[in-house]
RNA sequence: GAGGAUGUAGCUCAGCAGGCAGAGCACAAGGUUGUGGCCCUUGGGGUCGCGGGUUCAAGUCCCGUCAUCCUCCCCA
């Protein structure tokens, strides 16, 4: 029979890698929680204009990655490709404004893009992320940024910070043209990416690795001629604040940001470890998508983590609690040793019940395969091995065992 | 969407002048009379990704296809 296999891009996450996630995905949990941000669960699908009208028209996720299909009531429905747009149209559905103040939420779950399956890259992956709405003052983005960096430490991972500001809406859409303008004039000069790049996002030029382009871009106009006080306010004191908190940044003027809503403030983290760029995390202000999709007037700001990406960086994984394993030495004892697991469990103790037959070698083989750090044979009487030392104690009775196990004492 | 590499045992891979499909690890049994790891012996395992073609003969050559990895593009 022929055995069916997983949709490409699509994958299977478990053993070490699950662990990694989990281990990853509760990382962040915890400090989302220290800075009071509220979680939100989010649908996986959305109206199809949703994505056009916040990610942008033009950009390559709505062109050509979007897994988009109509649904039995003729809707043009979008598996989500990022989180951002949902959390944003649910702000302003959920009227949460109403409520006044300003508004900190997470989410975490699968979005979709197809493009290229890539190492750390799936056409289904995982992000986690936050978004900040309501909060105009550079201090918020000072301590999303804070947040993503110490999260990132904890994670133990090498990376580093790159920030720059794009400016407001009018004063990029200035520079934006005043730069097309200037490439315009090499335009035979540039590489065939940046030709297409002139037309769908300029910016990008900025970021083209191609010697020639490089040159080019060199004597460019800089966006920093072109913002206004304000955005220039902003940027020096997220600057000034990040170092008072010990957030070592690369500032990088030529770092632009895919998705066309962003303002002011853009960040990415990024480690050399894996290829892509190595973006592992990345955000920005985005303070005029909620009006721009029907909202009220509201600044806002987050950021998005890969999973994917994440779990190809983590190394260490904290320690594991000890596992004790049950061997009953016959069937005689089975109902013995599921009453005596079912009594350990109860007091916390991570207990592998072993729950098939063999010889005792082949049964003491598989307690050590599955890492067992004790092992408990039963039968009439309880005997503790320490599978380290290969110690053993006999106990004849459960009370005096379950004592033993509970204080944490290992005498073996 | 463009370019390149690779698919052989559960895993890592060898085999290519077309000529009986292999190794190490893992697994199972035993050596060791219910006590793991180290060592030794023996054993079970395969549609050589899939489909077609060339040939007396194809894992090996040719075409197609699917999948994986890498570089771009793009993004987290």
């Amino acid at each position: 029979m022929q055995t069916i296999q997983k949709v490409r891009g699509f994958q299977d996450i478990y053993g070490e890698d699950a662990k990694k996630y989990r281990y990853i995905v509760n990382t962040f949990r915890k400090y989302f929680e220290n800075f009071n941000f509220k979680e939100i669960i989010l649908p996986y699908v959305e109206d199809v204009s949703l994505f056009k009208r916040s990610v942008g028209e033009e950009t390559d996720i709505v062109q050509k990655e979007m897994y988009v299909f109509t649904d039995k009531g003729g809707r043009e429905i979008a598996l989500r490709p990022e989180g951002t747009a949902s959390c944003v149209r649910a702000y302003i559905e959920e009227k949460m404004y109403a409520e006044g103040g300003y508004h900190k939420l997470f989410y975490e779950g699968a979005m979709f893009r197809y493009e290229r399956p890539q190492a750390g890259r799936y056409r289904q992956f995982h992000q986690i992320g936050a978004e900040i709405f309501g909060a105009s003052s550079y201090i918020a983005d000072v301590e999303l940024i804070y947040m993503v960096y110490s999260i990132l430490k904890e994670l133990n991972i090498d990376f580093r910070l790159e920030i720059n500001t794009l400016g407001d809406f009018s004063s990029r859409k200035v520079y934006t043209e005043n730069l097309k303008y200037y490439l315009k004039r090499s335009e035979e000069k540039l590489c065939q990416d940046c030709k297409r790049r002139l037309e769908t996002n300029p910016l990008r030029v900025l970021d083209c690795k191609v010697e020639g382009c490089k040159e080019i871009v060199k004597n460019a106009p800089t966006i920093s001629d072109f913002l206004l006080e304000e955005s220039k306010f902003r940027f020096e004191k997220i600057k000034e604040n990040l170092k008072i908190l010990s957030v070592d940044f690369i500032e990088n003027s030529k770092l632009v940001r895919g998705l066309d809503y962003y303002t002011d403030t853009v960040f990415e983290f990024i480690s050399q470890k894996i290829g892509s760029q190595g973006t592992v995390a990345a955000g920005g202000r985005y303070d005029n998508l909620v009006s721009q999709l029907g909202g009220p007037d509201t600044p806002a700001l987050g950021f998005a983590a890969g999973i994917e990406r994440l779990i190809l960086l983590v190394e260490k994984l904290p320690k594991d609690k000890p596992l004790y394993t049950v061997i009953p030495l016959s069937q005689d004892f089975y109902t013995t040793s599921l009453l005596l697991s079912s009594k350990m469990r109860n007091l916390n103790i991570k207990t592998e019940l072993i729950l098939k037959e063999g010889s005792l070698k082949s049964l003491l083989k598989l307690a050590n395969r599955l890492n067992s750090d004790y092992v408990i044979f039963v039968s009439q009487k309880y005997e503790l091995k320490d599978m380290k030392s290969g110690n053993q104690e006999i106990f004849l009775n459960e009370e005096n065992l379950l004592e033993i196990l509970n204080s944490g004492e290992k005498t073996v």
